[in-house]
DNA sequence: GCTTCTAGACTGAATGTTCAGTCAACTTTC
DNA sequence: GAAAGTTGACTGAACATTCAGTCTAGAAGC
């Protein structure tokens, strides 16, 4: 049946592509009602294979919240690394956080949270990916603080407890991002995160940030 | 076997009983994994039972969400009405966000509260009670500071900007207090939450906050 | 005796996982 | 350089289990 019926097909390619397909279910039905079989169709493939090569449900869902975590992680980490001032870096860290990009499925790095945040009390594995996703987060966050404060960008304010805060602040504003709550458009939560960091550290907040294109330049 | 094998009981009490008993569950094992079986032993009674009192199990834990989600505001409501100033009336809805009780099981509300969220973008039921009750906590909110600011405590900042970023920034730290972050205890949340409010509205942020005592004065 | 409760046995549908074996490519052997 | 052997990707068909929801019958109250 398949054009390549069997011994070859890259091995990596085919776990990534796997991995790109329960996201894609979970994001559109949900981390607990994402079965194997959904996946397996995704891939036009079978169950079966799934399972050959992730051992379990579990252990494929759990990896590939990782891939997600990480391939956010990296884009963010491409966006940044030309930005020279530490309040643009803030600005775009924000942004990536706060504007939804016009891809495929808009609102998919969101939704993948909530499940995670809801997972992780009762799943170690994804627990796991959490803390350091957030982790990571955090020291990004109290880095661009540190470098602008070393430039004189930045008000001297505790780079701990700004971080803690707006990061939390970020992460309460992904929550009304996600469910689309009328009240809170995505604009607006960029906006008052804006004005919270920009208040705190005394920059000027810049004018409208220029819209994210995804990856490619 | 039972000692009361029929007939009586109070009709409203053993639903309220199983709505609280599938509550425990929800927290303890997740929306996703609660199974009617359990909420029949938890209660003492037979799955058969439990859907004769809801007709399915999506709507037994749909309204037991409602249920906490009134059950809190109705708490925080009693809590507040005699305190008489804006600030301290701020200061309790903080803190009732940030300190866990030394309760039962004292992370109930967050940990459901991570469900909620979850649940929210796929079952419309639960999605009501979110909106529903993220609306009425926002208007909590905005109605503290208006009235602080009439009384002149507090500084006349945008009411509306003031509450979606505080709502957002509870939300965020609840989050780290359901997860049981170590670098973000509890504490640390109400300090770090007093601390933009009352540096946003301008007044003096209290001393410690006698703290939470459930029900009953 | 009619209504309200209640339990136990049961069913039907999913669905994760296993398993035995197929199929093509590569390697070894002669 | 071809036959024989080996390996890794892959599948279809079972298997086993889990669970929401039903059915029947019986007990309690009016």
């Amino acid at each position: 049946m398949r054009e390549n019926g069997g011994g070859s097909r890259d091995a990596g390619e085919r776990r990534e592509q796997m991995l790109r397909a329960a996201l894609d279910v979970i994001v559109e039905r949900g981390y607990a009602d994402t079965r194997i079989a959904d996946v397996a169709e995704h891939t036009g493939t079978s169950p079966a294979l799934v399972i050959y090569y992730f051992k379990t449900r579990d252990q494929l869902l759990t990896e590939a919240i990782r891939y997600s975590e990480d391939t956010w992680y990296a884009e963010y980490v491409q966006r940044i690394e030309q930005i020279p001032t530490a309040a643009g870096r803030l600005a775009e860290l924000i942004a990536m956080n706060c504007l939804p990009g016009t891809d495929p499925e808009p609102n998919s790095y969101w939704l993948l949270w909530l499940d995670l945040w809801a997972l992780s009390p009762r799943n170690a594995g994804v627990a796991a990916v959490r803390a350091k996703s957030d982790e990571r987060w955090r020291e990004t966050i109290r880095s661009i603080v540190l470098s602008g404060q070393e430039a004189g960008e930045f008000a001297p304010v505790d780079a701990d407890d700004f971080t803690i805060t707006l990061s939390a602040l970020l992460d309460g504003l992904a929550v009304q991002i996600a469910l689309e709550d009328p009240a809170v458009p995505p604009q607006r939560t960029y906006d008052l995160a804006m004005r919270f960091a920009s208040g705190q550290l005394g920059f000027d907040a810049k004018p409208v940030p220029k819209r994210a294109r995804k990856r490619g330049s």
